[in-house]
DNA sequence: TGATTTAGGTTACGCGCGTTAGTCGGAGGT
DNA sequence: ACCTCCGACTAACGCGCGTAACCTAAATCA
């Protein structure tokens, strides 16, 4: 019979089948044998009285090579008196699969973004994957640090990570190390510089769209617009979101009522009033303001609240980003576009998913919606 | 000689040699050739001409079995030529150490902490540790979720880390599942409130106290404290500084000045009008506030503008906790109390690889400053 | 009744690497 | 001429596990 061998085995083996012996202790005793050695399945084996190749087919339940039900349980009692816990590594050398994805990112540095990661955690945790995540100091493709991120992607092959996501604190182009073409590679919140990458961004030029169209919803036809810097992404898109909403509602974009500052509260604030102070009230005096972050929303609230206008009553406002910090804290609360990074990081995980898999991803670059967060500032 | 043996066996593994000879192709081809099937340390071995051995040796750099200066040369030229990368489970299996730590923590879920996550990581970087984030939705103790933190805890543990963090987002008790007790842990800005874990907190009355000297430096004898739900760790150790501080120069803390309220910027801006209501202008009206957290503060800023005083001519603000989306971007800039998030992630790590090492830590529960950030509100 | 299938396993090998216990040739000592 | 010692390596084992190939007794079939 098979319990013999597996028995005759155990007699050879004193050591083991002592361990095995006094194995149904209290849960502390448990975890302190687990402690010293580690259970492993061979043990679980020897106490089930069957062979480690059955344990190790009954925890990958492997359908196929039949195991009768019977053992099956005796094997499932066993696990839980001995406490075993398998070894992921040796798993994945077995295997030659680790289950395991990587993300190197600047984000552990700036908390701006931190949803990404969230996203991709939990999507990864419900494919059953683990998400390895490395830091990455650099700000900009060039700066000093590239030596960090390169060790950082490095590191993570060493670990034998099956794909790789890389993500950036704010939409823009970036130059990705070459090592990462050695597992498949997702960007996300940027897109390839240089290579042909799979990419996961914002659409924001739909945001642009939806934050205008609402305020001309509310009545608005002269909005002010507080710009960023108009050669990023960002700002370009959400521009041109914009002039498509004022173009459809037959309004074109007064370049007079478009400001550039600092992406900053400070920079908000002098925007809003070079903005507001241009013209005088009810001529020609924008009734509504367009902010492209919160930030910059923040200070334009100031400048607003300093002439004793009203949110919304005389002046409507409305942001871009959602930073939960300002937008849900600010008074009224701002109305504003959010940017989907949890979605986009749980894209981002799904499409690397897809990639390992060997299927055809949706597209090189996929948009991500910007939803329209109602408070009340309009 | 040595090599005669490596090129015999080379011989009788036709496959291996032949890609070893046509391995120092350009960095693409390099490339492909790892992804395909992993350059192991054999195909390293054979290439330098020495034993597998010889090259575990090396890439160990263990100084002892004395391995000749030029052997070590062609081993390096090998690595460079073959794209070697160790495989880091193997490596783990193999020295029954991982190198890794495991950090459980809802900080991915809530923002506000995640620099908790940046020191622990740059610490584990510096140790050439691999810190392993492991997520739980869990907000409180008792949650729904807690099988949701038993199951990364799990998880971790069959990565076979070597030590656990577990880090809340708010200072507070905390129960540590019982599995966690396997492998050294540390708690990370909570406590452990039914064992004996060591932790890490922030020194909230120092924080409490120095807040209160900065006040009371800039001349200020009548000050007004918001404070938050007065049950918490926080408020309690917060509250203790002020009353000390106070004590060192004479004064008594008026419980009058002391109001309580909802931790967000509503809640501050009702606590900071019930204040500044209380009394007249001049006549007992406080000249300072000592907000509990720079949310409150946020708010409290919106009651002191709207009576037409302004920070910090009339009225000085301090808060607490150093949200920088906040504290920054005030106007003014918000002095504030920072938490030393970093820092404590950080000594967490340190801690733990004191613990791993059997090495005496310095407490059971290590206490962490909370300087004093000035910016312009004082 | 002997041949064949099937249920229910088992044996044996290898994943990539760390590590202990050698091996081997030559320099130095007597 | 013999022994010892040392420098520079190598052979071989095991870490915990997945998996292909094989085995055996009972049930089924011709």
């Amino acid at each position: 019979m098979a319990r013999s061998t597996a028995e005759g085995k155990a007699a050879t083996a004193p050591k083991a089948s002592g361990e095995a012996a006094n194995a149904a202790g209290t849960a502390a005793a448990k975890a302190a044998k687990a402690r010293q050695r580690g259970v492993t399945m061979t043990d679980v084996a020897q106490r089930a009285g069957v062979s480690r190749t059955t344990v190790s087919f009954v925890l990958s339940n492997r359908a196929d090579a039949g195991i009768s039900e019977e053992t099956k349980i005796r094997i499932a009692e066993a696990v839980q008196e001995l406490g075993y816990r398998p070894n992921a590594g040796a798993r994945a050398l077995a295997s030659q699969r680790s289950d395991w994805y990587g993300i190197v990112t600047e984000i552990v540095t700036a908390p701006f973004a931190v949803d990404i990661i969230k996203g991709a955690q939990d999507q990864a945790w419900l494919d059953r994957r683990f998400l390895l995540i490395a830091p990455s100091d650099q700000a900009d493709a060039h700066g000093p640090n590239q030596g960090m991120e390169d060790a950082a992607i490095e590191k993570l092959l060493e670990q034998r990570v099956e794909g790789l996501l890389y993500a950036a604190t704010y939409h823009r182009g970036v130059h990705v190390p070459e090592s990462a073409s050695e597992v498949p590679t997702v960007l996300i919140n940027c897109f390839d510089a240089d290579g042909k990458l799979p990419s996961i961004v914002p659409d924001e030029r739909t945001g642009g769209r939806v934050a205008v169209e609402r305020l001309l919803q509310a009545g608005h036809t002269r909005i002010g617009i507080i710009n960023l810097d108009p050669d990023i992404p960002a700002a370009i898109g959400r521009l041109e979101g914009a002039r498509e909403a004022l173009a459809a509602a037959g309004l074109e974009l007064d370049p007079e009522l478009v400001v550039s500052g600092h992406a900053t509260a400070d920079g908000g604030y002098a925007a809003a009033c070079t903005i507001l102070d241009r013209y005088p009230e009810g001529e020609g005096q924008p009734t509504a303001l367009f902010c492209l972050n919160d930030r910059m929303a923040m200070g334009a609230y100031d400048a607003i609240k300093e002439r004793g206008l009203t949110i919304p009553g005389d002046i409507a406002v409305i942001g871009f980003d959602n930073q939960e910090l300002i937008a849900a804290y600010l008074r009224p609360k701002l109305t504003t576009v959010a940017l989907p990074f949890e979605e986009m990081g749980a894209l981002g995980v799904r499409t690397l998913a897809a990639l390992t898999a060997g299927q055809p991803i949706a597209a090189d670059q996929q948009l991500v919606d910007c939803p329209l967060l109602e408070r009340s500032s309009v």
